[in-house]
DNA sequence: TCTGGGGTCCTAGGACCC
DNA sequence: TCTGGGGTCCTAGGACCC
């Protein structure tokens, strides 16, 4: 498509890659004013737990007219209304309500909606490049190298022809979803995720492969994707503030305090990404969590239990085998916990599951509890597995051993060699463990392993 | 005013094997 | 009794992201 005369001047674009990333703008609560257009205009708060009257739960988007109030993403929903009242509260009889003008309105996530608004964007963005990578429901990368280019077009203006793509495509999703979006152009990665934020909402930032350090120099270090509150004050105690300072710091000095992310950050700092655009992969954990507290055991496993069974089904409909089953335990303040034990092979087996999680539960039973997770890992595909036996000399060895031990070892010896395994059965071996519950849990655990119990011997 | 839910990646330390 | 090093797997915690 680029091609160049033999002997011609190298093209501006120096043969660099054109990298889209596609942001929408406050995502749930533009899907919630597609849907009531009245909200147009509006301080709007979507929030999750969030019910009408209550004031449990977090904010999951504000508005950019909420924002202006301090309302903010993962805020709790309480401090929200401290700064943002609700609509629904305003009552113009009460002299003590708030002022309608000084408050907002509140909805509780609707998943099922967003994913529905969600695919006609993934509809316009597959259509506008060969590869997508699809990073969460409202974002997205796309390499359009091989549609457009760097160089500048016929017409009057001196942008390149990638600026017209990119815009093409955010009105596109305006018109087709109904939702504004927010597209960040440049030549890797890095550049274009912090380009699409630049100028939201409804912005379109290009960055030309030459303008890329010049672009970032000025901004604060947190812009950098991955670097959060703790890294932005370490850093700051370095005397560095901005991506320019970054990008001027000595990355073996970055390096001996943050690891490979120093470098990492280095190298981001100075527009430096060459990671391609690839289509997201498969999931490598899938879990579930709830809030609410309680020091009550019963309570607790309860709750466990039905996590567990949520867990279970989702990995199924998945096609997920999991071979490590955890836990996450969230006591007051926040202190949070996690025990995990794997299997010998990958399983779906829901039972197991419940029986695995309720086991690691009972270090923390009975104790003050604010959150507790059921998560699974070490996940694996059958029919990918197949592909990978083909297609990697070297790893064939590895995944052919795993795979035919997988559903048979932990499946046969549960079934098979026990006839007392299920929770809540008391063995011989367990009564005579009274009074060490680790013991009895270790011996469960090495059970489950198919590991020969060698303690009453020793 | 006590902070939801679902993920990813990295690191440190211990167990275990050769 | 003390002496090595390399490699892998596993768990737990932390930072970060949307």
């Amino acid at each position: 498509m680029e091609e160049t005369l033999p002997g011609a001047p190298t093209p501006d674009d120096g043969g660099e890659r054109v990298v889209l990333h596609v942001d929408m703008d406050c995502f749930y609560a533009s899907c919630e004013r597609l849907r009531e257009p009245d909200l147009a205009g509006d301080p709007v708060v979507v929030g999750m737990g969030y019910e009408p009257g209550e004031t449990i739960g977090a904010v999951a988007t504000a508005s950019y007219e909420a924002r202006e109030f301090g309302v903010e993403s993962a805020q709790p929903i309480s401090q929200a209304l401290d700064r943002l009242p609700r609509v629904a509260d305003a009552d113009p009889a009460d002299p003590d309500a708030p002022d309608p003008a000084e408050s907002g309105h509140y909805r509780s996530v609707d998943m099922a909606f967003y994913e529905e608004v969600a695919s006609t964007v993934k509809g316009v963005l597959h259509d506008a490049a060969d590869t997508v990578r699809e990073v969460s429901i409202d974002e997205a990368y796309l390499d359009v190298t091989d549609r457009t280019s760097w160089e500048t077009g016929n017409g009057p203006s001196d942008a390149p022809l990638a600026e017209g793509l990119a815009r093409h495509v955010r009105e596109r999703i305006e018109r087709e979803a109904g939702v504004p979006a927010s597209v960040g152009v440049a030549p890797n990665m890095a550049t274009a995720k912090v380009a699409s934020d630049y100028d939201k909402p409804e912005g379109l930032t290009v960055v030309e492969p030459g303008e890329v350090a010049d672009f970032l120099a000025p901004l604060p270090v947190s812009d950098i994707h991955g670097v959060g509150p703790v890294t932005a004050s370490e850093l700051s105690d370095m005397g560095i503030e901005t991506a320019g300072d970054l990008a001027a710091a000595d990355p073996a000095e970055l390096e001996a305090r943050f690891g490979s992310r120093g470098r990492e950050f280095h190298d981001r700092a100075n527009g430096r990404d060459d990671r391609e655009v690839t289509p997201a992969g498969r999931p490598k954990s899938l879990s579930r969590e709830s809030a609410g507290r309680t020091a009550d055991a019963a309570a607790q496993r309860e709750r466990v239990r039905a996590l567990a069974a949520d867990v279970a089904e989702r990995a199924r409909s998945r096609g997920a085998m999991y071979r490590t089953i955890g836990v996450k335990v969230v006591r007051p303040p926040f202190d949070v916990n996690t025990r995990a034990d794997s299997l010998p092979g990958p399983v779906d087996d829901p039972d197991l599951v419940e029986e695995v999680a309720l086991d690691l539960l009972e270090e923390f039973a009975g104790e003050d509890v604010r959150k507790l997770g059921v998560r699974v890992s070490n996940l694996s595909f059958a029919a990918e597995e197949q592909a990978t036996l083909g297609g990697y000399g070297g790893a064939a060895g590895d995944d052919a051993g795993a795979a035919p031990a997988a559903g048979t070892t932990a499946e046969g010896e549960r079934d098979g060699a026990d006839g007392r395994t299920h929770t809540g059965d008391a063995t011989l071996d367990e009564w005579a463990d009274e009074g060490d519950p680790d013991a009895t849990r270790e011996r469960r655990r090495r059970r489950r392993r198919g590991q020969v119990d060698l303690g009453e011997f020793e």
